[in-house]
RNA sequence: GGGCUUGUGGCGGAAUGGUAGACGCUGCAGACUUAAAAUCUGUUGUCCGUAUGGACGUGGGGGUUCAAGUCCCCCCAAGCCCA
């Protein structure tokens, strides 16, 4: 009798054959197509959460899939180890930022490998350590040599809690993503990447990473933000004062009605000083704050300075100016000229204020159209644009200015150049020292590292490196006069901008990377994380793969070939009588539930407590049923509601499987028995589902598609039980009890392969069915093996091998079983499905016909009736239309 | 305001334009058990019908097609991103 399988026993019992036979570390090896799989590593915060196990378990999926496939898969993990959350731990309980940062690894690795993954461990980092960081140093300074690191004072957003600079999109709200404190404006000097000079290039390669989600190459595309336009100068009549303008619609050029200022350009404050109401203006437009949805939203006002403008190819036309509230000064040039015909807003505008709505685009087709027509069209009133069309018009508007030396044309880009210096204690030293003299140095590279001291103070606010009595204090390698070094640290975006590169060769002590290493393994077949780095993280490390080629190290241009982007796990969150929040087992514990409130499922958080370990649930049910759960219900791209039910039922299906192997174990036949020459109809359905699963499950696990994947598997399984079992008495029944059913499979049984009960075994199998449960049962094992790899190995131990499945190639299927002998297809009249019928699949229409027609039910409905049409599409459908 | 995505049973979700609801959860009925748990079997979109069967059904409305969850147009709702 088949044992309760001992989930815990048998998997660290795996994980530690899998451990000392090394099965996972691979070196470079040119007879094999490599195979990268990274996903994004952790921040070691003190414990995997959910997210995690969800990542890891994909990655592990497509790692031990590609693997049995022949690749030569790399593997890594590591760790990203510098940032806020340990200065915080610091701060609150006196930790060291460098103890709490490796002990939570160590806890966290510990946690990961409980998980079972098919990681390379050889290779990990940790990116706090010198063996890492020196290499940002070096290439730090070579992007100094290069001109892509530069320094200048900027406008920073200073968060006032962190005491920190925040990049602009770490700003939400006017307050600091972290701290929620309102922003406050301060000028520093800072170091910055010159991303801008790669803008056109990250743009227009990111258009083609096919293998990306689209919504994640919108996402760069519109950060990157390239617009091309016409920037050029309109007079101001009666002065000699000219406004620079920039449209990305040159073709309207002549549709323009008003010009417009916002409320802080120069020239509107030197037009309107003194002039009444200007003052209120000003100060109504100050309070609607900056943000574009506070424009959007508002009512579209003007304050009319009275002044004309000029219009540069309209010189006997005068134009009024306004000053308006929904322009902004950073954004262009802080002025527009309206065309009221062709946008929504200067519509608005003009018709407020009753200004002239010339129309100066009309449909390709000469259609109808109703202003504002913001579509692309063919130029009318347009002078010499007149019949071209948008591209043509806009090309010809911008050749007019460059000729009358009035303007350009100009390719703007939202995208701002990186800004890497944060005022921190815990991230990598920027290797630049400055001297009264010589100014900023860079530190040399025989220098190199410069480390973090160990012995800093939290008691003050502020950088500790800063505060440090002596770290600072060194000597200028120019001129050897004391000089101090930069107390600034690099973002910690810098560390995961390359790590990439660091897992082909993390112990290289030289260089950051050996090039033929780098060569070999990159780029990254598959990457897989959140979404939420679709901009800063993916795009920082694409730009740094680029500056990394064009400074020699590598010769890579983009770093993810193919990226996949993870749902949320999500959980229900509950409160009590008094609204407050309850962790999901404290809502279990519960003596009186009625009183406690429900909440819809919602991203896992802290503070709303609907939070699971997935420690306690490794712990209880097992790592297998955990990543089990996580792969079976929901489509990975999309949120996960985590649900007891849902992983009680995973730790059900796996230990369904192992009773169905340890089932069969006393019955099946050595792995060298011979194959029977003939299989009974039932048998060789299920053998055809056995192989169909094969290319099934590898199809859906390279589209990624775990939860179809997993859906199949289940599906063997049950046919397993449903058309091959042990019959004997003597043993449990896998389809116990019912003796109806039974009665009704054993008749099910009498066919001519076995009318000769004595072939019969004495459970009551007989050698086809045998034979085939062997094979059914194996390729199933196999098949589950990159989802639920312990038990996979348990249970292909149990089966009688003393191979490591880990090793297996995936399974082959057999041509011949994919395709049925004959195929259950409906029969519609008129759309609607009146009945079944099977064929061969390749049955001719005559005979289709002829069976279709000949159906009572078809028959019925097609009585009185004239068949006008038939359809048939071999193998899917009949259609009978009749009328 | 702009961009993107998603709307299918009680629930999570399947479905190259071809029998909608695979697979699972829940529920119901039964077997096993002194009993319960576990396990196993059957059943489970709604409505009508004892049943063969029929009508309805993929957010709403139109359209294309022999055939639409799927393609096209309009609308509604939710979520995410940019601000």
């Amino acid at each position: 009798m088949s044992e309760k399988y001992n989930i815990k026993e048998s998997e660290a019992r795996w994980r530690s054959v899998w451990n000392k036979r090394q099965c996972f570390e691979v070196t470079e090896d040119t007879s094999k197509d490599k195979y990268y799989v990274l996903e994004m590593f952790p921040y070691p915060s003190g414990r995997i959460h959910v997210g995690h196990v969800r990542n890891y378990t994909l990655g592990d999926v497509v790692a031990r899939y590609r693997r049995a496939s022949g690749y030569n898969v790399l593997r890594p993990m590591g760790w990203d180890a510098f940032g806020l959350p340990a200065e915080n731990a610091a701060i609150e309980r006196g930790a060291h930022p460098k103890d709490w940062t490796l002990s939570n690894t160590a806890e966290m690795r510990a946690q990961l490998k409980s998980m079972g993954l098919a990681i390379d461990w050889s290779r990990e980092i940790t990116t706090c350590l010198p063996e890492y960081y020196r290499h940002e140093q070096a290439m730090f300074l070579k992007f100094l040599e290069k001109g892509i690191a530069y320094r200048k004072e900027s406008v920073v957003n200073w968060d006032p809690v962190d005491n920190t600079v925040l990049a602009n999109e770490q700003v939400v709200d006017g307050k600091g993503w972290r701290t929620g404190a309102p922003v406050e404006r301060r000028k520093l000097n800072q170091w910055f990447l010159k991303i801008t000079d790669y803008a056109d290039e990250l743009l227009e390669e990111v258009k083609k990473l096919e293998r990306w989600p689209e919504k994640v190459r919108i996402m760069q595309e519109n950060w990157i933000g390239k617009s091309t336009g016409l920037q050029f100068k309109w007079g101001v009549k009666d002065s000699d004062d000219k406004i620079e303008v920039f449209t990305t619609r040159p073709d309207t050029l002549f549709g323009a009605s008003f010009l417009a200022l916002a409320a802080d350009h120069p020239i509107a404050k030197q037009l309107c000083a003194g002039q009444d109401g200007f003052e209120d203006f000003v100060k109504q437009c100050e309070k609607m704050g900056t943000s574009e949805e506070a424009i959007a939203q508002a009512e579209k006002l003007g304050f009319n300075t009275g002044y004309k403008a000029t219009h540069p190819l309209l010189p006997d036309q005068e134009f009024p100016i306004y000053i308006a509230n929904f322009i902004l000064m950073d954004y262009g040039t802080g002025a527009i000229f309206g065309v009221p015909a062709h946008d929504q807003r200067d519509f608005d505008f003009a018709t407020k204020y009753n200004l002239p709505i010339q129309q100066v685009v009309k449909p390709a087709d000469d259609s109808e159209c109703k202003l504002p027509y913001t579509d692309a069209g063919v130029a009318i009133n347009s002078d010499f644009m007149d019949g071209m069309d948008k591209d043509a018009a806009i090309e010809a508007a911008i050749k007019k200015c460059e000729e009358i030396d009035n303007g350009f044309g100009v390719t703007k880009f939202r995208l701002r150049d990186w800004g890497i210096s944060r005022q921190r204690y815990w991230g990598c030293p920027i290797p630049i020292i400055y001297c009264e003299d010589c100014g900023a140095v860079p530190v040399p590279e025989d220098q190199l590292p410069v480390t973090l001291p160990d012995d800093v103070s939290f008691d003050k606010p502020g950088n500790p490196l800063a505060h440090h009595p002596t770290w600072k204090n060194t000597t200028c390698p120019k001129c050897s006069k004391d000089a101090t070094r930069e107390t600034d640290t690099f973002d910690t975006f810098f560390e995961s901008s390359w790590y990439q590169f660091r897992y082909c060769d993390p112990h290289n002590e030289t260089a950051p990377v050996d090039k033929a290493k780098s060569n070999y393994w990159m780029p990254v077949e598959q990457y897989i994380g959140g979404v939420e780095h679709a901009v800063l993280h993916l795009l920082y490390a694409r730009f740094f793969t680029k500056v990394m080629r064009d400074c020699g190290y590598v010769e890579c241009n983009e770093p993810f070939l193919g990226l996949f982007t993870q749902g949320m796990v999500t959980h229900e969150t509950y409160q009590d009588a008094d609204g407050k929040w309850l962790f999901p087992s404290e809502y279990e514990a519960l003596a009186d539930k009625s009183k406690a409130k429900v909440g819809p499922s919602i991203k896992m958080s802290k503070s709303k407590k609907n939070v699971i370990d997935p420690q306690d649930i490794i712990d209880t049910y097992g790592a297998d049923a955990a990543r089990l759960f996580i792969l079976s219900d929901s489509p990975p791209e999309r949120d996960l509601e985590w649900t007891e039910a849902g992983i009680e039922g995973a730790w059900k299906f796996v230990n369904k499987l192992h009773r169905l192997v340890t089932a069969y174990q006393a019955h099946i036949p050595a792995d060298d028995m011979q194959k029977p020459e003939r299989f009974a109809d039932d048998v060789m359905e299920l053998r055809r589902l056995a192989h169909k699963s094969i290319v099934g499950v590898a199809g859906d696990i390279e589209a990624f598609a775990m939860n179809k994947a997993v859906a199949r598997i289940r599906e063997l399984s049950n046919a397993i039980t449903q058309y091959c079992h042990p019959r004997s008495e003597a043993q449990p029944s896998l389809n116990s009890g019912n003796p109806e059913k039974d009665g009704q499979q054993a008749g099910q049984h009498i066919d001519p392969v076995r009318t000769n009960s004595a072939s019969q075994n004495a459970n009551g199998m007989t050698p086809d069915e045998l034979w085939a449960s062997r094979e059914a049962l194996e390729i199933l094992i196999q098949l589950f093996n990159p989802m639920m790899p312990h038990l996979a190995e348990e249970l292909w131990r149990i089966m009688g091998h003393d191979t490591l499945l880990a090793d297996q190639p995936w399974p082959t299927a057999d041509e011949s079983l994919l395709t049925d002998d004959a195929v259950t297809l409906g029969v519609q009249v008129n759309g609607k499905v009146r009945a079944q019928i099977t064929l061969a699949p390749d049955a001719d229409e005559a005979t289709a016909r002829e069976t279709a027609l000949s159906q009572d039910n078809v028959k019925k409905f097609i009585e009185g009736k004239e068949v006008r049409k038939f359809i048939y599409v071999p193998g899917k459908i009949v259609n009978v239309v009749a009328a």
